[in-house]
DNA sequence: GTCTATAAACCGATAGAC
DNA sequence: GTCTATCGGTTTATAGAC
C-alpha cells in the first residue's frame, strides 16, 4: 500500500498528532526509515496528504458545473444543477467507492491548520466557493455578494455536517453507522430546502440520480 | 488560573494528543504533578473539561425554551422562538463573552471521541435535539418523526459550521477574525431560512434587512 | 532504496521530600 | 497540597551497513 494512503487513514483517524509514522509505515508495509526518506519529515507527509485527497482524489468539482452554460438558463435548469450538486457532494463525502476518511481528513485540515491549508483553499475551496455562488446568482440576479457567501456556505457546511458530527448523530439516531437510505433523505432535504428557499421550482425526479 | 480552564484552552487548540500536561500546568501556574494529583491522567482531565463546558460553560439550553408553551401557541410564536434560538446559539459559540475555545473543544470530541462522549450525549445533545425538534414539529405538526431529525441536525449543523470552518471561510472572506457584522447577517440567514423553510411567518423585529 | 540500530528529545505518571 | 527529580516508555529523525 502506498504511504499516501495508509497515511491518509491513519491522520484522518487520530489526527496529525496522534498517527505515528511507525504505525503509518507499518499499514503501507514499508520501513520506518521510508517516511523520512521519501518526505523527510512527518509534517510534510501530511501535507502531501492533504494534497493529494483535495487535488487528485475527489472527482467532483462544482467549478465544473459552471461551465454548463444552456442549463442554467432556466428557473428549473438552476434547481436541477443544484439538486445534481448536493446529490454529488453528498455521494463525494459518503459514497462507499470513496474511501470513508477522506472527508474526515479534511475536516481535520480545518482544525488543525498547517501553511498548505492556505494553498489549498486558493486552489480548491475558494474556486469552488466562487462558482457555488455564481451558480445561486443564476437563480436571484439581485443577490448581494454578501448574501451569496451566506448561501454557499450554508451548501458546504450542511455537506459537511454528517461527517463532522457522525459520532453524535449516530449516538442519537441509535445506530451503529450512516445507512444509505438517511445519506439519500438528508441529501434530498438539503436540496430540496436549499432549491425551496432560492424560491426555485423543484425537479420532479428527485429520488433517482438525474441522468441529465 | 484554574487547570481546567487552561486544559480547556490547550485541547480545544491542539487536541488531546497535541496538548500536553506541561505546558497545560504551565499555563495554568500549577505544577505538573497537580494534574495527577487531582485528575489521575490526563485523559480525565479531557473528560472534566468537556464536562465542564457543556455541562456547566453554557448557559444555553434550547430545551429550556420548550416550557414556553404559551408562545409555542401560535406560528407567530414558534417563529419567534426559533429565531430567538438560532441567536442565541450563535451567541453561545461565538460570542466575545463565551471563551473562544468552547465551540472548537466540542467539535475536537465529536472528531475524537471519548467514553465520555456517550455520556454527554445523553446528558446534553440528545436532550437538546429532542427539543429543536418538538418546536419544529409545533411548525408542522405533520412532519415525520425522520424528518424532524434532519430539520432539526440541519439547524444545529449551520450553527457550528462557522467554527468547524473558521480558518478557510476567513480565508475566503480575505479577513483576519469573524466581525459581529459577519456573524449576525450569518445568524439572521440561518434563521430566516429556517423560518421560510417550515412556512413560519417572519418575526418582524428582526436587526437586519430581510424581508423575502 | 531498504533495512537495523540508535540518537535526542519528549511524553505521562509518580515517588518522596517538604 | 506543592514541588523536584526521575523513571520507563514513546516519539521523530537519522546515521550507516547492505
Amino acid at each position: 500500500m502506498d504511504l499516501i494512503l495508509a497515511a491518509g487513514e491513519l491522520f484522518a483517524e487520530s489526527g496529525l498528532e496522534g498517527a505515528g509514522v511507525r504505525a503509518i509505515a507499518e499499514k503501507a508495509g514499508a520501513n520506518i526509515a521510508a517516511v523520512n526518506y521519501h518526505f523527510g519529515t512527518k509534517e510534510n507527509l501530511y501535507t502531501e496528504t492533504l494534497r493529494y485527497v483535495l487535488l487528485q482524489g475527489y472527482g467532483l468539482r462544482p467549478s465544473a458545473l459552471l461551465e454548463q452554460e444552456e442549463r442554467l438558463a432556466t428557473p428549473q435548469g438552476v434547481a436541477l444543477v443544484i439538486y445534481q450538486m448536493v446529490r454529488e457532494l453528498f455521494a463525494a463525502y459518503y459514497s462507499s467507492q470513496q474511501p470513508r476518511w477522506f472527508g474526515r481528513l479534511v475536516l481535520r485540515s480545518f482544525l488543525d491548520p498547517t501553511p498548505s491549508l492556505q494553498e489549498v483553499v486558493d486552489q480548491v475551496f475558494e474556486p469552488d466557493h466562487e462558482a457555488i455562488k455564481a451558480i445561486i446568482r443564476r437563480a436571484r440576479p439581485s443577490m448581494s455578494d454578501a448574501e451569496a457567501d451566506l448561501w454557499a456556505f450554508d451548501l458546504m457546511g450542511r455537506v459537511g455536517f454528517y461527517e463532522l458530527c457522525r459520532t453524535p448523530i449516530l449516538m442519537i439516531l441509535g445506530k451503529r453507522e450512516y445507512d444509505q437510505a438517511f445519506l439519500d433523505s438528508a441529501a434530498e432535504h438539503v436540496a430540496h430546502t436549499i432549491i425551496a428557499g432560492l424560491g426555485l421550482p423543484q425537479p420532479e425526479e428527485t429520488t433517482g440520480e438525474c441522468e441529465g
